[in-house]
DNA sequence: GCATCGATGGTG
DNA sequence: ACCATCGATGCA
């Protein structure tokens, strides 16, 4: 028997403390018949409508549509011409949240760099085709793994200097003791 | 080791 | 015009 797949009612809480207790869970993906499985050690946390990092900050949208619906759902957006970014909608409906998920460890019989957000969702397959995806299913879920607690660390979010004050703020959270981090600090 | 730069296309 | 990135390049 595996361990628990987190219920929905992991996600719908404020994305800065989900963010937090994500370092050391488990995603996995399956394509197809392959299921790829992962240590998240780095997260950020985008907390709403009124952080101006947050795409929510820019008012509903298509794109950010998802965001404003309940938590446990995957938002998966495309930047710089060649990237998607996976991000977990956190918060109950209206309180557009959500967390990032920037890189993580391959676990299992399985090689490859996920050290950062682009690089993560292109190992893993993830596209705007799974825009929206329900967070329990089997093609993506997370498992509390019962490991040790983590050496959880703190910093300012990445490429965010846009932001105003908000660009501050310590809302990245990533395992110190971790190789696959994006960044040391 | 670090700083800088170009790729590339959706978005509002 | 901007962008929640990455890899290549140049220089040290």
């Amino acid at each position: 028997m595996g361990n628990p797949i987190l219920p929905l009612t992991f996600f719908q809480r404020d994305a800065e403390t989900v963010a937090k207790e994500l370092i050391g869970k488990d995603i996995e993906r399956r394509v197809d018949a392959i299921i790829f499985r992962a240590r998240i050690v780095e997260t950020e946390a985008y907390v709403g409508a009124h952080d101006l990092a947050c795409h929510a900050a820019r008012g509903r949208t298509p794109r950010t549509e998802v965001m404003f619906g309940p938590g446990g759902h995957a938002y998966i957006y495309f930047i710089y011409g060649m990237y998607h970014m996976l991000n977990f909608v956190t918060g109950k409906t209206g309180d557009a949240q959500a967390v990032l998920i920037r890189a993580a460890e391959p676990l299992g019989d399985w090689h490859a760099d996920l050290s950062g957000p682009g690089k993560l969702a292109r190992a893993l397959n993830l596209t705007r085709a799974q825009n929206g995806l329900l967070l329990t299913t089997p093609k993506l879920h997370v498992i509390d793994p019962r490991n040790g607690s983590p050496t959880i660390l703190t910093s300012p979010r990445i490429g965010v200097d846009y932001a105003g004050d908000w660009r501050h703020k310590h809302l990245r959270f990533f395992d110190g003791n971790s190789k696959a981090v994006s960044r040391k600090r």
